[in-house]
DNA sequence: GAGTTTGAAACT
DNA sequence: CAGTTTCAAACTC
């Protein structure tokens, strides 16, 4: 199992799961004003919903729920965000080539945008078009009559192509297009969307018209884990069912089952209407799209982990960490047995939209059941009847944790208790999310149990462990070495990042699946001991290292702050106020520190040039060994050297021989004999020479 | 690789 | 909250 490190994130992770990053996009929009993306107030609360149906027969209700909770918790009035006009089409389209169409109907608080505004430049790109695999067709998205798009808003599309890393799959690409105008005109504020319904695509449930209860700019954060790209998302705050049509400035969300989409829309007041009448069955599990609009992100499609309602994405008011609650099928009654799940690749989407890039790690509930291990320990193992979620442990001898939801490590994972009951949580790191479907169990049950036949496999499967080989290898991770810990305190590393311990060297480990109720106990020991204790210890300041501080500071004594025992010093940061250290020579004008600095700087200077030349010596190397290697087998006779031949070498020994004996008989003394071997070696270097060069001419001229 | 040093975490 | 102990990483030899 191998974790995508923190370093995963060296790639993905900064850019792509980065929130404080995305923050910092600009979200001015032409025409529509600025998004105002924040997440939810720090330290609000998040109940948690042990009682609240995991997959009742109108999942929307659940989230509704979840979102009126979340936007109870969050406090304060609702964030205002500037809508203007936008219209935000979603379209997937499958087989059948037909996309469903979301769209954010103009707010009416510009209608005064016609169509044949001039303002070009500031609609610049009025579209955006993701397509996730396969071609990208365009086709007229229209939403109710009126909608249709001119020519001119059609040359504004962009379009961006998003190919599937795996191309294993019989399945046909599934294509998502996320469509969005700005400023569309003649939209009516009530303008329904009008479903183009994508062969295995849907968004809604059955016999239940999902009706957006509205928008808001809140941002859907990415946790800035250190290992981002495992994070789950979720977005959480919803108005009330009621809400529908009304402008709440609230976010969006759609739930879909156990699916949630949510649309993020960052012009300001535009009531939102998404409506869909098909069956639910064909967005990836999981998938998430983002799609970033003019001068930034304003989208974000989440689409649910799970067609069934296996996983709730929650996000965390005040947290920093979204979280993905398991959901058991069981109460609902709804069979969720594999023939009916839609679940069966775990699918991280990155989908660049020039202003946000997302990685965000999907994995269906169904992969960590069939991953577990199967020596788990009785109490952590329940596996219900076929056709219900199997849940990974029983969480139920720590309810208590479940307040502390806002201080979970990161990237956790809330699985509900077994049994079919909600009382309780297992917790597990999205990071181990990640890992598990790294594994072998993963390959085994994606390539058995996980096929389906749902609508899914008419999608290409993206990669098993739903990250490249090159995002899973590019973030080492640092293996602990903890004996005494158990990797249960905050001394290991692995734990502490809120990461499963995944090829340490540490004895007596448990962190890991098979231990999760002893994990969960040391997880709410740690928060009840620190509740920051699984937050990022140094604070991303927005620009630059001078913002970045240590949020406890250190407390160095003897180290001058200048190792790497002192984590300021570690995260390449200054000390500050807050520090308590002792003789601390790890500030600006340290002398130390810049000698230190400067020491650094030489080696790595040394360090590249030592690269740079091995680079070049195997360079030279390489092409040395090219031009002297004999080409036996072309027979064009490239290189003198290819009629070295044993032959050759045979004859020429024998004149070597020759004038040995030859200087023998005639009694030349031994120097005298060695010189005038050598000078019949050297004559017959020449003879080899010359005819290599003299064949080689022939066969040039004749073409060979 | 073994031993030492160090400071954060854990404990009292 | 302060002092002490434990722990694992960093460091040295």
């Amino acid at each position: 199992m191998d974790v995508v490190s923190p370093e995963l994130n060296s790639l993905l992770p900064d850019e792509i799961m980065d929130t404080e990053a995305i923050e910092d996009i600009p979200h001015s929009q032409p025409g529509g004003g600025g998004t105002m993306v924040q997440s939810a107030s720090d330290d609000a609360p998040l109940p948690m919903e042990t009682d609240t149906p995991m997959a009742s027969e109108n999942p929307s209700d659940h989230s509704q729920q979840v979102a009126s909770e979340a936007a109870k918790s969050a406090g304060g009035p609702p964030q205002i965000i500037k809508q203007e006009g936008q219209k935000l089409l979603v379209t997937a389209i499958g087989k059948s080539g037909q996309p469903i169409v979301l769209q954010l109907p103009h707010t009416g608080s510009k209608p005064g945008l016609s169509q044949t505004s001039g303002d070009l430049k500031s609609q610049a790109p009025q579209f955006k078009v993701v397509t996730i695999g396969g071609r990208t067709e365009l086709k007229p998205i229209l939403g109710s009559p009126g909608n249709q798009l001119t020519t001119l808003q059609a040359q504004q599309l962009k379009t961006m192509q998003i190919a599937k890393k795996t191309p294993v799959s019989s399945a046909a690409p599934i294509k998502f297009i996320i469509t969005k105008t700005v400023n569309s005109k003649g939209l009516s504020p009530q303008t329904s969307v009008t479903p183009v319904i994508a062969g295995t695509i849907t968004l809604s449930e059955p016999h239940n018209t999902t009706t957006l209860q509205s928008i808001t700019g809140k941002k859907i954060a990415i946790s800035p884990l250190k290992s981002p790209s495992k994070v789950t998302v979720v977005s959480v705050a919803s108005p009330t069912s009621n809400a529908s049509h009304k402008s709440v400035t609230l976010p969006v969300n759609v739930s879909l089952g156990q699916q949630i989409l949510t649309v993020q829309q960052s012009t300001p007041g535009s009531p939102i209407k998404v409506t869909t009448s098909q069956t639910t069955q064909g967005l990836k599990p999981g998938q998430t799209v983002t799609v970033g609009g003019v001068g930034g992100s304003q989208f974000k499609t989440i689409i649910p982990l799970a067609t069934q309602p296996n996983v709730q994405q929650i996000q965390v008011p005040g947290s920093r960490f979204h979280y993905v609650r398991l959901v058991t099928a069981s109460s609902s009654g709804q069979p969720s047995g594999p023939s009916t799940s839609s679940l069966q690749n775990a699918k991280p989407m990155m989908v660049s939209t020039g202003a946000v890039r997302m990685s965000v790690p999907i994995v269906p509930a169904q992969s960590i059941k069939q991953m577990v291990p199967k020596s788990l320990t009785s109490a952590a193992v329940v596996t219900t009847t076929q056709t219900q979620q199997r849940l990974i442990m029983p969480a139920t001898p720590l309810p208590q944790i479940q307040p502390n939801f806002t201080n979970l490590p990161p990237g956790t994972v809330l699985a509900p208790a077994p049994g079919g009951g909600n009382m309780g949580y297992a917790v597990v790191p999205a990071q181990y999310v990640t890992q598990l479907q790294q594994s072998p169990f993963v390959t085994l049950a994606s390539s058995s149990a996980f096929t389906t036949n749902t609508g899914i496999q008419t999608q290409a499967r993206l990669p098993l462990n739903g990250l490249s080989a090159a995002e899973t290898t590019s973030r080492p991770r640092k293996p602990c070495n903890c004996t005494k810990s158990q990797c249960l305190k905050l001394y290991c590393d692995c734990f502490a990042n809120g990461e499963f311990c995944s090829n340490c060297n540490c004895n007596n480990c448990f962190n890991n699946l098979e231990h999760e109720t002893e994990r969960l106990k040391a997880i709410k020991t740690c928060l009840d001991r620190n509740p920051e204790a699984f937050k990022p210890k140094i604070g991303k300041g927005k620009e630059g290292e001078s913002d970045r501080r240590h949020s406890k500071g250190c407390n160095c004594k003897r180290s001058g702050c200048l190792k790497n025992y002192c984590e300021c010093y570690e995260a390449k940061i200054m000390c500050s106020s807050i520090c308590k250290c002792i003789g601390c020579k790890n500030f600006e004008e340290s002398p130390e520190r810049k000698t230190l600095m400067h020491l650094a700087d030489a080696a790595d200077m040394r360090v590249q040039q030592q690269t740079a030349a091995k680079t070049k010596l195997s360079s030279q190397i390489s092409d040395l060994l090219m031009r002297t290697t004999p080409v036996m087998s072309s027979g064009s006779g490239r290189l003198p050297f290819t009629f070295v031949t044993k032959e050759v070498l045979e004859a020429t020994c024998e004149c070597l021989l020759e004038q040995a004996k030859k200087a023998e008989q005639t009694h030349q003394p031994q120097v005298e004999a060695e010189r005038m071997i050598l000078e019949e070696f050297g004559h017959c270097l020449m003879r080899i020479i010359s005819s290599a060069g003299k064949a080689k001419a022939d066969c040039a001229s004749i073409n060979c």
